[in-house]
RNA sequence: GAUUCAGUAGCUCAGUAGGUAGAGCAACGGCCUUUUAAGCCGUGGGUCCUGGGUUCGAGUCCCAGCUGGAUCACCA
């Protein structure tokens, strides 16, 4: 991992070159840093999509990153990069410096200006002799100095050579990811166009987006584990959400016939390549509706994101071709279980359903009852194989505490997961809306609660006498963003699709100062070199010999031609005697 | 939490048997004075993740730790 120093900062060589050109710039009148806006009227893209045909670009103001530069004398190419794409400028000494002063160009351009610079240009485009689509540039104006060196991606022939591609960095600074990847760009516009498309999807329908707290006395709404923070003011504990459920329902109540919103919501669990504690659902009423509606609603609403995306319904995913197209593949959750094992189980009682499951090896354990059981069997024997979307509907009813019992089915309830690729990427039931029932279900939970488990579900009395007052027959619905930007932008983890992923936090390691070898009796004039010559600790530095320091310095006095007279072994005792 | 792999120059990586730390790109200087060039020649650049240990000698072997990845476990 790069370690950030603090305090003092030990600059690489090439960082050390950047901040000289940065003085230089200034000495010779130009701001590195200008504050005046650069008017840019034409991007890379529009220029690349319509040029000769629809537009000759005559005149352009373009700005952008130079990603790359090939310096030959007078002449040079640049590869500028704005935020649709990349194009290459020309540049010409006698163009850019008509009159005798040629230092705009010599200096500023050829010498002070960097790969990762940004630069504002005007100009005009013209085909050059090998063909690409270049803009020959008339005046530039540097528009801000970069002092860190990028990592260096080269590209040749559509095959990309030394890629960015340590995790670790990519996820950590994500803009330089963006910079120099950019199908880690496009990964996100999907992302975007996904969300955009659901919302306006939800919009035709006329249902209303709506916000509800994220900081909640009581958490709810699913079985997980909250963060928990402190309110100054009030003296409470609150949680972070962990689904905004119990609030939508509440808003059913006072009468909206659909709701819904774009939950981020917290878990305070372990993280791997499907888990980060922070993440977005959406979550989604609608009053007088059934599961069997809203399974529908699902198909439509992402069949269509896939269009907006894709344009078309087919995409591939790892080593899997996915196809969206609706109708999809439909099955109760005891029928996947016989369609994948052979074995029908639904009028199984525990005992029988500890065999099947030892039969099959699935691994379980006496504390579960015949809901988990049913659960483990299928998460261990279906989900992994159901590939192409597919809805698995009536669930057992201890697994689904806010799901309304199935209509004819005894001991279910009315829910289905929608499970692409081997995973959940939807939930949704009935909505249980018999404030009787829905007591005693939470009465079960708190049961489980006092065994031990950390993430049975807490009783909302107020959510309770919301539902006191009735609410309509309503069917609910969550989906996992993440998990379905993951399958339309065909993502291994969940960080490709989260721009800052939770990370452990960079470890600062304090770097002493010069001043902090001032103190302890080394003259100013040696303090600043003491760190880069390898003392990087005053209490090392007290400790050592004074013969090792005193050829130590003078090697590097020599090494770096430091105009500073050579040190004597008694001008370095007569500090550590100071100290 | 367990197992496992990785961490070396700004970036991507190599480093044999434990014996003076390497390459390509990037940087710097030069050539080239020009609608092309990942061009040619030269130069500089290192806390080999950190801390211990073994050894005459550790990037390399051993122990501990840090960070990340993968797999598993847990978990809507």
């Amino acid at each position: 991992m790069r370690k950030i120093t603090k305090m003092a900062q030990i600059l690489s060589e090439q960082e050390q070159i950047r901040r000289d050109s940065l003085k230089e710039l200034i000495s010779l009148g130009v701001n590195p840093y200008p504050a005046d806006t650069f008017d840019v009227d034409v991007t890379t893209k529009e220029i690349l999509e319509n040029y000769p045909e629809k537009n000759t670009y005559p005149q352009v103001n373009i700005a952008g990153r130079i990603m790359s530069r090939r310096i030959m004398g007078a002449a040079s190419f640049v590869e500028l990069q704005d935020a649709t794409g990349r194009i290459q400028l020309y540049f010409k000494r006698d163009d850019i410096c008509p009159d005798d002063d040629k230092t705009m160009y010599n200096v500023v351009f050829k010498r002070l200006l960097d790969f990762g610079d940004i630069i504002g240009v005007k100009g005009f485009v013209f085909v050059t002799q090998m063909g690409e689509t270049t803009i020959h540039v008339t005046e530039f104006k540097l528009l801000s100095k970069s002092l860190k060196p990028l990592p260096v991606v080269k590209e040749k022939d559509d095959k990309v050579y030394d890629a960015f591609t340590d995790p670790d960095q990519r996820y950590r600074q994500r803009y330089v990811d963006l910079i120099v990847n950019p199908h880690v760009k496009d990964a996100f516009l999907k992302r975007t166009k996904m969300v955009n498309s659901i919302r306006e999807y939800l919009n035709i329908k006329g249902y209303l987006e709506v916000e509800t707290p994220v900081l909640q006395p009581l958490y709810g709404g699913a079985a997980a584990r909250p963060f928990k923070t402190h309110h100054n003011a009030l003296d409470i504990t609150l949680y972070l959400r962990i689904a905004n459920e119990l609030y939508l329902k509440r808003l059913i109540v006072g009468g909206y016939d659909g709701v819904y919103e774009f939950s981020k919501d917290f878990r305070n669990e372990g993280m791997d390549r499907f888990h980060n504690p922070e993440f977005t659902q959406i979550e989604l009423y609608v009053a007088y509706k059934d599961y069997e509606w809203m399974m529908n609603l699902v198909e439509e609403m992402i069949e269509k994101a896939a269009i907006d995306i894709h344009g078309t319904t087919l995409l591939k995913v790892g080593e899997n071709e996915i196809d969206f197209k609706r109708p999809w593949k439909r099955y109760t959750m005891f029928g996947a279980i016989e369609h994948f094992t052979g074995i029908d189980i639904s009028a199984m009682n525990e005992q029988e359903l500890v065999e099947v499951a030892q039969k099959l090896s699935v691994k379980i354990d006496p504390s579960m009852g015949k809901g988990k059981l049913i659960d483990e069997i299928f998460g261990e024997k279906c989900e992994p194989n159901l590939i192409q979307p597919t809805f698995i509907t009536d669930y057992p009813v201890e697994m689904s505490p806010l799901a309304k019992k199935h209509r004819t089915k005894e001991g279910l309830v009315e829910r289905f997961e929608a499970i692409c690729n081997g995973k959940e990427l939807c939930n949704a039931f009935s909505e249980l809306n018999d404030p009787i029932d829905q007591r005693k279900r939470f009465e079960d939970q708190l049961e489980l609660g006092k065994r031990g488990d950390e993430e049975s579900m807490i009783l909302d009395e107020d959510f309770l006498r919301s539902l006191e007052y009735g609410m309509p027959p309503t069917a609910g619905l969550g989906i996992g963003i993440d998990r379905l930007a993951m399958i339309m932008t065909n993502s291994n983890s969940i960080q490709d699709v989260l721009f800052f992923p939770q990370m452990r936090p960079e470890k600062v390691q304090e770097m002493p100062t010069s001043a902090d070898f001032v103190a302890i009796g080394v003259p100013e004039i040696w303090a600043e070199h003491l760190m880069k010559a390898g003392f990087t600790n005053p209490e090392d530095f007290k400790n050592a010999k004074s013969t090792q320091i005193h050829q130590t310095l003078n090697g590097y006095r020599k090494k770096n031609k430091l105009d500073i007279p050579a040190l004597l072994l008694e001008d370095v005792e007569g500090w550590i005697k100071k100290t």
